[in-house]
DNA sequence: TCATATTAGCGTATTTTATACGCTAATATA
DNA sequence: TATATTAGCGTATAAAATACGCTAATATGA
């Protein structure tokens, strides 16, 4: 058995901020060579025995010091020429960050670390320009039959900003009242008796997401599905 | 870098068979440790210079000799113990094959290869409990928001074997008026000016899936759901 | 302090889609 | 030629999705 193939982890890491409505993805820019200088999706090398759950993680915390909210596997990629210094494999990663978290983001570590908004990528390294499309397609189809989205937003939240999520994401205008309707009837919000207000207009109540109602309807087969 | 780490690819190739509604997994009885003589998914090492695809279908027929109609990724494993001897991670694919294809197997290579039906496993070594149940329920669930099944059933094919397919993928009843319009409205098969005749009975019209119609619709918008 | 701008919150009518349901047609076989 | 078997199809009802516009509560600027 000759085989010499070196094994990487990568993540698209998605942040959501509904002040300007936009999703941003965290590059970081690579110190050494191959691509030095330029931009490209957090991630490296697996230890020998770790896993790889543990090696994303790791590596997000390294480079990033996020503390990541949803991740799950996305992709493996395994081109043989996709690393122009030896044959590498990585298995990419989509993890979802909450807004409080976003802001910490590029505190940490020696390398520059950005926030790039989905609409306003640079040229990235390796192949992962491809990796990104990949998990943008992810987060955009996911978010109509799982709720992930809540892993974007707050803790709790005004239902606006929901509402803004999925305008943003699925790239057009939802109906507010049927999309509150069809949200509410799941019953998977829970509606606290705070509210909050941003600016002008009315207070809104806020909501949060009930986990556990969440899981206990999917059991019984109930699907969530916008 | 100190990593050592082992690629594979392994495969879950399922096929249908109208006749008995039963679906099978292809899986071989290990030639050597460890888990020697046990059964296993087909798959191996990767090779230095082949791409992820390029090894499972090398694998295939070198272990089974079979054409696979259908291949997509399923998953990677990872799991720091999953190989007793060494760190070994797995790209898991997942596998259609047509019935005219199903007949020919267990016909080439030096191992034991063999059709299992779903429902009649035996233990499997390494995770390979753990892949196949994964691709069992990749297979359910989608094969009703994407047009899978065909590559599990012949080019030309009788509605009612299409709707046995679905039944038996479900697991329950289906309305075979209410399906038929349904699918029939999706405007994605082709009838043909062809009966085929099975025993008794009313001799059946010939479908055929219509490919390119469905990429056409697919690429206007239009999603394929059961 | 009051007029204006801004965001939140909600109901009903209409259209579309899903579901429920049972008979006749064409063949093989006994 | 009677019986068993599979194929093929339509209509009525229920459920879900869509379309649509006003009032409430706050901030802000005149």
């Amino acid at each position: 058995m000759k085989q010499s193939i070196k094994l990487t982890v990568d993540a698209v890491v998605f942040g959501y901020e509904a002040k300007t409505e936009t999703i941003s993805v965290l590059l970081v820019k690579r110190k050494y060579k191959p691509f030095q200088g330029k931009w490209a999706l957090p991630g490296g090398f697996v230890l020998q025995e770790e896993s790889l759950e543990d090696a994303v993680e790791r590596e997000l915390n390294e480079e990033t010091g996020l503390q990541i909210n949803y991740l799950e596997q996305l992709y493996t990629f395994g081109q043989p020429e996709r690393d122009p210094r030896s044959r590498v494999v990585s298995v990419a990663y989509f993890g979802l960050i909450k807004p409080s978290n976003f802001k910490i983001a590029a505190a940490t570590d020696a390398e520059d670390v950005q926030w790039f908004k989905t609409t306003e990528l640079p040229k990235l390294s390796f192949d992962h320009d491809k990796i990104l499309k990949l998990a943008i397609a992810r987060l955009k189809g996911k978010i109509t039959y799982e709720p992930i989205g809540f892993q974007l937003l707050d803790n709790k939240f005004p239902f606006s900003d929901l509402e803004k999520l999925y305008t943003t994401l699925l790239g057009r205008t939802i109906d507010r009242r049927n999309f509150r309707k069809k949200i509410l009837s799941l019953n998977i919000l829970d509606e606290l008796d705070e509210k909050i207000s941003r600016g002008s207009g009315r207070p809104a109540n806020l909501f949060k997401f009930n986990k556990e109602r969440y899981f206990q309807l999917k059991n019984e087969g109930i699907i969530f599905e916008i």
